[in-house]
DNA sequence: CATGAATGAGATTTCATTCAT
DNA sequence: TATGAATGAAATCTCATTCAT
C-alpha cells in the first residue's frame, strides 16, 4: 500500500481521535489501531505525537482555508462573497465536526507550538474578512476604519455566535438549521452593515454610555 | 493552617494549573506543589481529580454569575443592563483569566460532568440576557412577532460571541475589557435593536440570497 | 470513657474489619472509623498496625481457648468431653464467624508473627485433644502411639471436614445444622475410637494398599 | 523471547508472590522483578493484578485437577481409586505448595470473583468423591439408607478434611505426602466403611449424647 | 484525654517511544 | 516496508504514621 494513503489513514485516525478524546487522552495505541496499522509505522511516517498532532492541524487548517476560498466567486459583490464565505465555513466545520474541534478546541487549549499553528489559519481568515469588508466600504465610499484587531473581534464573535446557535439548534426540539442561521444573519448582519459603513453603536441614536460610573465605564467615545 | 485557607490555595492552584496546561496534563504534583502543601492533602480535601476539577468549574462559575449580577442594576432601562452586565462580563474574565479558561476552554472539552457543570450557569446568564431581550422589546411596543423562541435564539448567540470574545480578548495582548465590549456592542446591538423594531435581515435593502447553490440554500423567506 | 472500654471497642472494630477485608486490606482509618474514635487514639492505645492485629488474634485465641475449656467437664468420660469439646469449638466459631476469621484465615496467611500467634493457640487445643485421647486410651488400656503430630493432623482434618460442611450447609436448603453436625460424628467418629485403640486404617479388614505401584505408593506398613 | 515463554515465567512469579505475601501484599514490581521482566510488560500480557490472579489461580487449579485426575484410573475399585486419588492430591499439593497456597489459603480470602473461580475446581473434586462413594456403597450392596444428600455431606467432609491436611503438610517440616494421605484414611475410611453398611455413630456402642444441655442439642434419634 | 492537620513512601496503571528482525 | 517485543518515566491515588494543640 503506498504511503500517502497509508499517511491519509493515520491522518484520519489521529484527527478522530484528537477530537474525541484531547491531545493527552488521545493514545498512539488507539491511533494506530483506528488506522490498522502498526504503531512502530505510526512512528515511521509521522515521528512524534507532537509531529501528529501538528500535521493534523495543517490538514484540518488548509482544508477548512480551502473550502472558505472555493466558496467565494471573487468578481461578485462583496456582500455576496460575504455570504458565501460564511456559509461555506459553516457547511465545512458542519461536515467535518472532528476536524473543527481538532482546530477549535484541542489545538488551542494544549501550548504554544500548536495555537500558533492555528494563528496562521486564523491570519488567513481575518485577511480575507478584512478585505472583503475594505471593498464594500470602499464600494460606498465611506472609510470604515476598522483596524485589524477589530476585525478579528468580529470574526470570534461571530463564530462564537455561531456554534452556539448550533449547539443549541441541536438540542431544541423544533429549530431546524436554517431557522439557526437566519437568527445568526438577524442577529449580525446590520451590525456589521454599520461598521462597514464606519458607524459604531456608540453613536447611535440616543443612547449614552454612562460616562462616570465606576462599575462600568463606558465604551470608548466615538 | 485551618482547612477553608488550605482548600482556597488548593483551588487557586488547581485553577492556575488546569487553565495552562488543560485536565489532562495538568498533574497532581504540580497542582500540590504549587499549594505549598503534599499530595495527599490535596486528595484529603478534594478527594480526587475529577472532584478537585469540579470544585473548581463551580468556584468559577459562581464568581463569574456573581460578577455579572452584581455589575447590573435591575431598575435600570434593559440597553443600559445590557451594557453594565457586558462591561462586568469582560471585566471579571479579564481579571480572572484562569478561571475563564478553566470555563471556557477546558471544562467543555473533556466529557459530560464537566460540561454539565458549566452548562448550568450558562443557562443562568442566558436566561439572564433573554429576561433582558424580552423586556426591551417590550418596552419598545413595537413587535408582536418576536416570539419566545426567538428571543431564545438571540440570547444564545449573544451568549456565544461575547464568550468566544472574552476569550481572545484575554489571548490578544492590548484588548481590554472595554474593548471587547464596545466591539460587541457594535456587533449586536444593531441587530437587536431591528428585531425589536420588526425588522429582519432577510428583509432588508435589495440584498437577496442566492435561490439556486447547492450548498447554500437561502435564508427563510420573509 | 475509661480507657479499657475503648480499647474494647477498638479491638472490635478491627477483628470485624480484618476479618471482612484482609489484613492489608483493612485500613486504619476504616478501623477508627467503625470504632467512633479518633486516629491517633488509635495509635495511642495499640501503637501500630502489626501490634493491633496481634492483639486481635490473641484477644480471639483467648476468648476459643476459654470457650472450648468452660464447655469440658474434665470429670466426665473422655468421649463425653471430646463431643462437649467439639460442640463448644463450633458453637463458639459459628457465634463469632470475624474472629474465626482473623485466627483462621487471616492470621495464617500474613507471614511469621502473626501465624506463630496462631500456632500458640493451636499447641494449647492439641495438648487438649491429645490429652483426651491419651486418657481414652488408658482408660481401654490401649497403647494408641499417637504422635503428637498425629493428633494435629487429625485436629486439622477434623476442623476442615467441619468448615467444609458448615459451608455447604449454609449453601444447600435443606440441610440444617444438625444434619451437618450427625454426618460430620458419623464421618469421624469410627475412625478417631479406632486411633484410640491403636487400630488403624491400614491394618483394617481385606484392603491392602497397593506396595509396588510408582504413581501411588502405599500407607506407611502398620 | 516468545510470548508463551514469557507469559509462564510471569505466573510462575506470581504464584510464588502471591502464596508468599498474600494478594494484596504482593506488588505487581516484586512479580515483574522475579519474572525478570518490566511491570509494563506484565499489564500488557496479563492486563491488571486481577487478572493476573486470576489466571493464576485457573493454571494451578487446572493442574491440580488434572494431577488428580492422572492419580486414578477408573476401573478399579472405589476405595482404591479413593487411596489413589488422596495420593495424587497430597503429592501435588506438596511439591506445589504456591500453587496450593494460592488456591487453598489466598483465592478464597479476596472476594468473590476469586472464590468461584476455586469453587469451580472443588465442585469438579467434591463430584469425583462423591461419584466414588457412591459406587462403594452400591458395591458394598448393603445400604439402601445413603441418600445423595448424606453423600455429598460425606463428599464435603472429605475434601475439606484433606484440604485442610494438604496445608498443613505443606507448613509442617517432615510430614510427607504420604503421612498425609494415611492419616486420612486412617481418620475418614472408618466411618465411610460404617457408613456403606448403614451404620450411624449416634447408634453405636453405648454412647448417648447428652439430651439436656442448652448449648449442645444432640445429634437427630437415630 | 483526644484530635485536626499533615506527609513520606509506595501501590496500580498508562503511555510515548525504541529496537531487532 | 512493517511489526512483535519491550521499557523508562510518570500518572493517580492510598496508607500507616506523627505532631502541635
Amino acid at each position: 500500500m503506498p504511503r500517502a494513503v497509508r499517511e491519509r489513514q493515520m491522518l484520519d485516525a489521529a484527527v478522530r481521535t484528537f477530537a474525541r478524546h484531547g491531545y493527552r487522552a488521545a493514545s498512539m495505541d488507539r491511533i494506530a489501531e483506528l488506522a490498522g496499522v502498526s504503531k512502530p509505522l505510526v512512528y515511521l511516517y509521522l515521528h512524534s505525537k507532537d509531529e501528529l498532532f501538528t500535521a493534523c492541524i495543517r490538514r484540518e487548517a488548509g482544508a477548512l482555508v480551502a473550502a472558505v476560498r472555493a466558496g467565494v466567486e471573487p468578481g461578485l459583490p462583496a456582500d455576496r462573497q460575504l455570504w458565501d464565505g460564511l456559509t461555506a465555513f459553516f457547511t465545512h466545520t458542519a461536515e467535518n465536526p472532528d476536524g473543527w474541534s481538532v482546530l477549535h478546541s484541542q489545538a488551542r487549549t494544549h501550548g504554544e507550538p500548536f495555537a500558533a499553528e492555528v494563528a496562521a489559519m486564523r491570519a488567513e481568515i481575518t485577511a480575507f474578512v478584512n478585505h472583503l469588508i475594505g471593498d464594500a466600504a470602499r464600494a460606498a465610499r465611506c472609510d470604515p476604519h476598522l483596524a485589524d484587531r477589530e476585525v478579528a473581534g468580529l470574526g470570534e464573535a461571530l463564530v462564537g455566535a455561531a456554534e452556539s446557535l448550533a449547539a443549541w439548534a441541536n438540542d431544541t426540539p423544533g429549530v431546524t438549521a436554517r431557522d439557526a442561521a437566519a437568527t445568526l444573519m438577524n442577529f449580525a448582519w446590520p451590525g456589521l452593515e454599520n461598521l462597514m459603513k464606519g458607524e459604531r453603536w456608540s453613536a447611535s441614536a440616543g443612547f449614552r454610555p454612562p460616562a462616570g460610573s465606576a462599575r462600568t465605564p463606558g465604551p470608548p467615545a466615538p
